[in-house]
DNA sequence: TTCAAAAAGGAAAACGTTTGTCTATTGATT
DNA sequence: AATCAATAGACAAACGTTTTCCTTTTTGAA
């Protein structure tokens, strides 16, 4: 590859000259007819440069990091997504890792070594010991739908409003026997949400009943077993609030696997619009948080800690803007 | 952050040692004593190498790229986790892109600028042309599930066979007249499936019937308009073929938007077994595509591919392995 | 004791940029 | 024509490593 003394040897001019080219550096002036003559010799010598060395005279690298849990799991995609936008937009790269493959200690030793500029955590599987841990490094992180007591700098989405237009909705449908398959209560998605749900019945007046909350581990598995243990209850619900869009799909099935209707028998809503909610059967009432958003914001927030422009001394991010799409797995209970 | 030489000088030692105890450096000899010295004083002053710093002496960056047309369409996530895994098992990270920000142009730059030292393009929405652009650069890339005219370098599935199954699992049930809705016909995946499809009718005996083919892009919306157009049909077919499971998730709405059932009325199996394949109502017999060693194959190619060896005059690689997958949404046909 | 060879470590250049400073040229003002 | 300021470009150091080639020290056999 070409280098930029080669191009500054064809265009008979000193490298600093090129560079200065290059990066329209707007301190420096420059002939028009030199600027020509080295813009000619750029393009015929292909020249590209090297990040490399440019990232180690300036002390940066331009690129941002993301830790998820599993690339096929659906919800992290719109995160990604906006994260990605974001980072393009403000001239970063992004590196997403999946924690599959290499614990936490891996995962950031990119930040530690430069690769990366700052790290978004959106993985729940990471010990809040070792955030913490990563906390004394000083290197800017943040977490993504996340809380870890102790770390400000995180982005969640209201999870408690998300949860309460879930439940109300199943109420104004005329339930009472709502069920909540809640994720896993140490987490704060999981907390927030079954909070939400509680404070939907509570405003409603609809007593809450202990034996209705399974908690469920975010995945189809583990949603559809919980959904057998609300199906084998003495007086099954009417209606389920899945915690998540996982959670959903299992519980979906384990309630066609007994032989019942959605929503005739039993309605179900579950959190997360993925794209292929209006494309199952029945299609699904759900709730969409801002994942997009989030991931747009995150990044956005991470790159001021990165600029040192205070921002470590904000707090925590709330992203609003859940809100109930309305499709065809929720209908007034039987019999009512 | 701590430097070589920092490290060094609290070791009272040369950089160059510290650099070849961090490196391991087999070719020289280190005292155990000092050994010990270097390895204290970097864990006293936490140092982590500078990566930029590395691979701008080393001339590489330990980094591939991989070109995705957009993280939430679940059959590229299997590929990614299967590349990940391989680049992290050969020492490389993996940078991915969706193209829905890029041109192609900008993708390729981290390739000419050296962030990555090789790139798998996994993006029918490629042009050709770009490809035979980019290389004339004489840059490592490699084109996954993709086939472009004087391009060696690729890793693709048996798209034949797995179209064969499915046509053939089809008729084993007793259908005779069966669709296929294919994907795009200038793209290899397209193209192959459904010479599996007219391959399988061929060998059971089954007439070629061109008004049962519709082409179709890889989405949920192109999938149930193509659905549609084979229900307008005088004489519909009882069972389809959807080259892909966005096409297939459309398909199956249309069918049930028109107050069908599956496998009932009308049976259909889809390509890409994705997660929720099997909790979908009814579950979707489909046929599986070796998607995650694609990734993983094509990585190992790629760098041989980046290391010389050889490699280049290698023809491409096929992985075998599609096989069905029987769940409930295929069965004989009505009144038969 | 001597000496050669092996072992251990040091010196310095290089990778390809960026950027602060310095010099030479130009143009404008008297 | 002389002066000064602005303009254009050159010089050189630096970023943090790696690696080749030395030099010094140690070892062990003669």
């Amino acid at each position: 590859m070409a280098t930029l003394k080669e191009v500054a040897k064809l265009a008979k001019v000193d490298p600093s000259v090129v560079s200065r080219v290059v990066n329209n550096d707007p301190a420096l002036n420059i002939k028009t007819e030199t600027r020509k003559r080295i813009l000619d010799a750029i393009e015929k010598m292909n020249y590209r440069p090297n990040l490399s060395a440019r990232n180690l005279k300036k002390g940066q690298s331009k690129m941002l990091g993301m830790i998820i849990p599993d690339f096929s799991n659906p919800v992290y995609s719109s995160m990604i997504h906006g994260a990605e936008d974001q980072a393009a937009h403000e001239g970063y790269n992004l590196l997403v890792y999946s924690m599959k493959q290499k614990g936490l200690e891996k995962s950031y030793s990119p930040l530690l070594e430069g690769q990366i500029e700052g790290l978004l955590i959106a993985n729940s599987e990471i010990d809040n010991k070792e955030i913490l841990e990563l906390k004394k490094t000083k290197k800017p992180f943040i977490l993504v739908n996340r809380f870890v007591p102790g770390i400000d700098n995180y982005v969640v989405a209201n999870d408690v409003l998300g949860a309460k237009l879930a439940t109300k909705h199943l109420i104004d449908q005329g339930h009472h026997l709502i069920a909540h398959i809640s994720g896993p209560l140490f987490t704060g998605t999981g907390l927030n949400r079954f909070q939400g749900y509680r404070e939907g019945l509570q405003e409603k007046n609809v007593d809450f009943s202990p034996v209705y909350v399974q908690e469920s581990k975010y995945t189809v598995e583990s949603g559809y077993e919980s959904m057998q243990r609300l199906l084998d209850l003495p007086t099954p619900p009417t209606a389920v609030f899945a915690s998540n869009i996982m959670i959903c799909l299992g519980a979906m099935k384990a309630i066609h696997d007994r032989g019942l209707s959605v929503p005739k028998d039993i309605s179900i809503i579950g959190v997360h619009d993925v794209f292929f909610a209006s494309t199952l059967q029945p299609p699904l009432t759900t709730i969409e948080m801002p994942l997009y958003d989030m991931g747009k914001e995150a990044v956005k927030k991470l790159i001021t800690i990165i600029q040192g422009d205070e921002g470590e001394n904000e707090r925590g991010i709330m992203i609003d803007g859940a809100s109930l799409i309305l499709r065809s797995s929720t209908s007034p209970p039987p019999f009512s």
